[in-house]
RNA sequence: GCCCUGAUAGUGUAGUUGGCCUAUCAUGUGACCCUGUCACGGUCACGACCCGGGUUCGAAUCCCGGUCAGGGCG
């Protein structure tokens, strides 16, 4: 299920086995939240090389609903991706005021934007999940805003375990399933929330709750206190990292799954990365650039499309022009992911790492 | 030659019964931001009343002259 190939510091070279096939960790997972991106969807993942993407339960279960889903037969058919399929719980969109309306001893009560209030609870997200047919579910955690008083954290802390060993108890399936701890900015809740969630014995463990709004040193000290109570057989995931240098520290300290929106949401807004920095294309000097916004990148968009090209397509709004600076950042982060996984193989890691940070600025 | 109409940021515009216009909105430009996705997103900054004179406590707004543009008549 998750093989350890090789370390180089606490950094990790693993192979995670799903029912969809396998992937070589550290990986980066972009986001169909809706078995569909913004502007991208199954064959642009797949041009990316992206081997795991994460879906989101609660939303489908909205929309397209359940009955498609079994009707159908799972989302890979559904959507027509074959890889690995994570699904999230729906656990995040507590942080969205607009969608949380309660939460309760057994659930979160979620608004539904287009029809009946949704209480999201483990019986209701087990059964989502399995006609989705994800090849990994997220387990129901409970989620606070970054700030709160202590006590607060501590009471989601009992939700939160509370939820997260339902799902554990209701799970048969062939998918696997993660648990994620919590615990706010408190190094001690981390690390009991980390200790609890790893004697539930899942299939890996995620940290959540983090990339919300604290500093970045208390969201690389939270990983920091996290890791060593979470099994070093079993695959580690922060969620919702998509900062590339964030991405590569918490590689450095044992992390082998991450996920975000925030490289689709950069390069659609004209912040592109690449291995000689960061552009920003809405910027007047490309107006006349005939390179591709990488010359040695390998994607649809850089092998098509000059700079001049791509900054017009950004200034017009057009959608067919998100979906190429969407495509170069999501092809950007399957090969900085892959970079990372041989600098590991190589024992180089850290070499690797100082020298993209180095580059990694605005050019 | 005569008459009419108009002239507001790079562009397109609001305002034109005089004060609430240190001038609207869009776009542009610049800066910052976006992290388990409802936005092709957000915040901030920059940037203009054609020129000259007059009336008035006060003019983008009224009057006179000029320049330019469009239209009409010859």
């Amino acid at each position: 299920m998750f093989t350890l190939i090789k370390e180089d510091g606490n950094a990790r070279l693993a192979l995670l086995k799903t029912k969809s096939g396998e992937a070589e960790t550290p990986f980066f997972m972009p986001v169909a939240t809706k078995a569909v991106g913004r502007f991208v969807s199954a064959e642009d993942y797949i041009s990316v090389n992206a081997k795991a993407i994460i879906a989101n339960a609660f939303f489908l279960s909205l929309d397209p609903g359940l009955e498609t889903f079994e009707k159908i037969g799972g989302i890979h058919k559904f959507m027509n991706y074959p890889g690995i399929i994570f699904t999230d719980c729906g656990g995040f969109q507590m942080l969205r005021e607009s969608l949380l309306l309660e939460t309760t001893n057994n659930g979160i009560l979620l608004k539904n934007p287009g029809g009946k209030d949704v209480f999201m609870r483990p019986e209701k997200l087990l059964e989502i999940s399995k006609k989705i047919d994800s090849d990994v579910i997220m387990a129901l955690d409970c989620v606070l805003p970054y700030g709160r008083s202590r006590e607060e954290y501590v009471e989601a802390l009992k939700k939160s375990h509370r939820w997260t060993k339902k799902c554990k108890d209701l799970h048969t399936e062939k998918q696997l399933l993660f648990g994620i701890t919590q615990g706010g900015t408190f190094e001690d809740l981390r690390e009991s929330s980390a200790k609890a969630i790893n004697a539930m014995d899942f299939d890996g463990h995620a940290i959540g709750g983090v990339g919300i709004g604290e500093p970045t040193e208390l969201l690389y000290k939270m990983v920091e206190v996290s890791i060593p109570h979470l099994d070093k057989n079993k695959p580690r995931y922060v969620m919702g990292l998509g900062k590339p240098e964030q991405i590569i520290e918490c590689v450095e300290r044992g992390i082998d799954i991450f996920d975000s929106i925030y490289p689709q949401k950069n390069g659609r807004h004209g912040m592109l990365f690449t291995f000689q920095g960061i552009i920003d294309l809405g910027k007047g000097i490309y107006k006349f650039d005939e390179k591709p916004i990488e010359e040695s990148c390998m994607c649809f968009s850089c092998k098509t499309f000059s700079r001049a090209y791509l900054r017009y397509l950004l200034k017009k709004d057009d959608a067919v022009g998100k979906r190429y600076l969407t495509i170069h950042n999501l092809y950007f982060m399957q090969e900085f992911m892959r970079k990372i996984r041989e600098s590991i193989k190589q024992g180089r890691f850290q070499e690797f790492k100082k020298g993209f940070l180095e580059k990694h600025k605005k050019i």
